[in-house]
DNA sequence: GGCATACCTGCAAGACTGCGCAGGTGTATA
DNA sequence: TATACACCTGCGCAGTCTTGCAGGTATGCC
């Protein structure tokens, strides 16, 4: 079961199945990069707390998202920007003004385990809106 | 229901009451910081993959992170000294090797959210260990 | 048609982060 | 006691990211 590489096949070792263990755990190179990208969508605070807005806030304006952030609209907007290309809002076009709402459903769960601690324990309104 | 800061009151809008909502979500200013911090931990591809082999491969050494993850050890000293301030994992001096597990549950949880699609699906050997 | 509004897009400055090297501490072995 | 090993810790460099400004595009209203 020697799943190490053979260009590390020579690098020391404490216990050895431990490794081919932890290079199983990792399955595809890419998978562990595609989902380092995902978490570092949420990684800037500001970048976060737009998306935090996005997704509880419904479809909602730039504009909007600047006030409630304190946030520069320009600076929205460019967050926005990443997130839109990666794929994690999606905007609706409604006359001059584009509403955004959360287009990835994995981030929908993630922003809810987070979300349970720190959204949900304020003043909920209604149950889950 | 404004909950708009004063120093924000004369700032446009499109949809007051959508921006009362977005600042509800967000909660204490504090909280969106706190998990954007622990969604920097695993922002990067190689101590997310640190990480997911702490996680998978249980208490192991630095020497077989190094081995499985193709890093320097150095490095992976270092991201193991992020991930150890940070409360993500803890180690174990077993002589003078020291072995590291995963010591946050909410950690666990998410991994296991990401897991579900980039660990399981390999070969799994027995369920979920 | 002309103007104001809402939003988007380059560009450059600044700050931040991760990596590798050199050197240090603690532990086991001869 | 002396040596080898596993790991940890400052330091400097390179790469990346975030931000703000200036300017552009698209839409609605007069």
């Amino acid at each position: 079961m020697h799943l190490v590489p053979l260009d590390r096949a020579d690098w020391p070792t404490i216990d050895g199945h431990r490794a081919c263990e932890a290079i199983e755990a990792l399955g595809e190179p890419g998978d562990v990069e595609a989902w380092a990208a995902r978490f570092a969508l949420l990684s800037d605070p500001h970048r976060l707390a737009v998306l935090v807005c996005v997704w509880r806030a419904g479809p909602i304006s730039v504009t909007d998202l600047a006030l409630a952030t304190g946030m520069n609209a320009t600076a929205v907007s460019q967050a926005l920007r990443l997130l839109r290309v990666a794929g994690a809002v999606a905007g609706d076009r409604d006359g001059r003004v584009v509403r955004y709402r959360l287009a990835d459903p994995t981030l929908d769960q993630l922003l809810a385990l987070a979300g349970g601690q720190f959204a949900a324990q304020g003043p909920t309104p209604s149950s889950e809106r």
